[in-house]
DNA sequence: GTTTTCACTGTTAGCGCTATCATTAGCAAA
DNA sequence: TTTGCTAATGATAGCGCTAACAGTGAAAAC
């Protein structure tokens, strides 16, 4: 293998050096590694080569304080380990690729003063927009959101006031339509199955809030609830699963909170023989891929996480001609997908 | 609520702003912020008093310019939906936690030119280090790394020469470990399942090479395989696991390139009334800990993946007193997971 | 009383790049 | 020839911060 031999182990290349090894001027080379400004042909072969040669990598610390703008978007998130997430980077990174804008991840691990953390540090590197998830953030992280001068999404909840703009679904309406149709479909005696940091997953929190809502308004009530926390959220499915239907089995229909422990709850039920969804039936959240590999497929309702992280790029990028300058909102109808986990109305 | 009113929307503040707020110069402001040098208390107190009442937000950008420091530590990975790679981010995270150092993601979606491209872009912003998944890059990426003057650390996989320290697993070794169990558990009549992308899975493609090996020094060789791409991994383990079993039912074990198409695998043929692992035997790999809550615990071999982040960012970081600057290799030895999918030998 | 020391604060000079304006050369029109 | 114009290039002045050094005053040592 031929490696091309380092000029010089270290110390870092600049602008100069290949100004000085293409014989240009440093602003001469810089405009032609930027592509902008008239260069003659000659002169940009001459300065490309030389630059190819020494291998030279442009400082963009330099460029951005010089130029004041950073090509940057930072996303915060709660966990990268939810399955949900990537999701939404994704539709961020797609719509970003054409734009000359790089996304740059932080994780909150859903804590308040880590995300205020987060957030600073984001803000100190002075990028062109912000995306963050959830509505609900420490009063200072609120204040600096509020002062940056750059436009900020937050995503994924439109249950609250945006610091600027909104993208996202409604999780309290999510929670009262999936409950409308569970006791549309003649379920009556229905529990609840989620995770066990109410304060601080505030969607799942508004979930439940919009479902026992619905409940309160058809004359019911939850029969019974059970929270987990850590773990393979598959296998608390079933734990969880087991351990409420031993304690109550008369319920008839299971709600969770996300659709990986509610494919653990189906998996046992399946297993232990009970006819799903005639003698109890199953919903969960998300809409995740992964459902479709399932014996029988969950009943979810989709949080449109692509088009999410779609519409929030579009907003930082500016490629939506809303003719509004910021504070925009977005709301996503979630779509009920009813699978096979709940019987037919 | 009361949210503190910005004292002007825009323009940002810098030191200057908070020197003449606090009437102290700009030099010792940097200082406090930074908790760096001798500072009275009272001016101390002046000057954090000074700087939030403003909402100041240091500028990274022109502090990395001046003091020629970063404490940014790049992660070039291929993807962030495999399930793998989020762990990995979760040992890297951890261990960079206490140290002041940042990791920043970027993704490369299994491309070497895209994978260039993020390096490119990462070594522009001149981090204190770069971990990146693999050893195979493109020519130019690797000149780039090897001249970058930063620690440079290519995880999960360490069948290779890496362009400075390397930590992971053999995949050749461990492909190899898999059929010599298989073999030994007495089947005889193995097939392939895998993803459908030889030349840009390195990992992969060494898993299966190392397994071919195993099975030709035992005089075996593989009677079949089927590809897949794109879609629910859980979908299409089933899908493949049935097309392959049509074609040749009498093969008696099914080797999976990752956990998630043997999940899938699993649940089909459990479905189907196979004798699992008597008539025929599964192996996954990786190791993920949604296997936990299948009905059946899938064969697989644990990839060591938080181990890996761990070391890699300990090396960034220079919390690993080897002795050695620069050039280490760490390898982890992959454990088989026997689980109950492949008889007891 | 003088010198030394120490804790604290300020001054100066860049970091490597780009915005802006100035300059030059080349060529066509007057 | 001179003028005017344009394309190509260069010179200059920062961007906002920090390293390095230079004070400053007060207490401690001589």
């Amino acid at each position: 293998m031929t490696r091309p031999t380092p000029p010089e182990p270290h110390r870092a290349l600049t602008l100069r050096d290949v100004s000085e090894a293409s014989g240009v001027s440093e602003m001469t080379v810089s405009r032609v590694l930027r592509n902008r400004g008239d260069v003659s042909d000659a002169t940009r072969e001459k300065v490309l080569e030389a630059a190819r040669r020494l291998g030279y990598v442009p400082n963009k610390i330099a460029g951005a304080l010089a130029s004041q703008r950073v090509n940057l978007v930072g996303v915060v998130i709660p966990s990268l380990s939810n399955m949900v997430f990537p999701e939404v980077m994704t539709g961020i990174s797609k719509t970003l690729e054409d734009t000359g804008l790089q996304p740059v991840v932080g994780v909150s691990n859903y804590q308040a003063d880590r995300e205020e953390q987060v957030i600073y540090e984001m803000l100190s590197w002075r990028p062109s927009g912000l995306i963050v998830a959830g509505l609900e953030h420490s009063e200072a992280a609120m204040a600096m959101l509020a002062q940056a001068g750059i436009p900020i999404v937050e995503i994924m909840d439109i249950d609250g006031k945006p610091v600027d703009s909104m993208v996202g679904i409604s999780h309290r309406r999510a929670g009262r339509k999936m409950a409308e149709a569970i006791i549309a479909a003649g379920y009556r005696k229905i529990a609840f199955l989620g995770t066990h940091m109410p304060t601080n997953d505030h969607r799942a929190r508004k979930r439940l809030e919009g479902f026992e809502e619905a409940l309160a308004a058809a004359g019911l009530s939850l029969v019974d609830r059970e929270f987990y926390s850590g773990g393979s959220a598959l296998a608390k499915g079933r734990e969880m699963t087991e351990t409420l239907l031993k304690r109550r089995p008369d319920v008839d229909f299971l709600y969770y909170s996300n659709d990986m422990i509610g494919a653990g709850g189906l998996l046992w039920c399946l297993e232990k023989g009970l006819d799903v969804p005639g003698q109890i039936g199953l919903a969960g959240f998300n809409g995740v891929e992964l459902l479709d590999g399932l014996p029988r497929r969950l009943a979810t309702m989709d949080a449109c996480r692509l088009e999410t992280g779609v519409a929030a790029a579009e907003i930082i990028a500016g490629k939506r001609h809303s003719g509004v300058i910021g504070g925009e909102v977005i709301e996503f109808e979630p779509k009920l997908q009813p699978g096979d986990t709940i019987r037919k109305a």
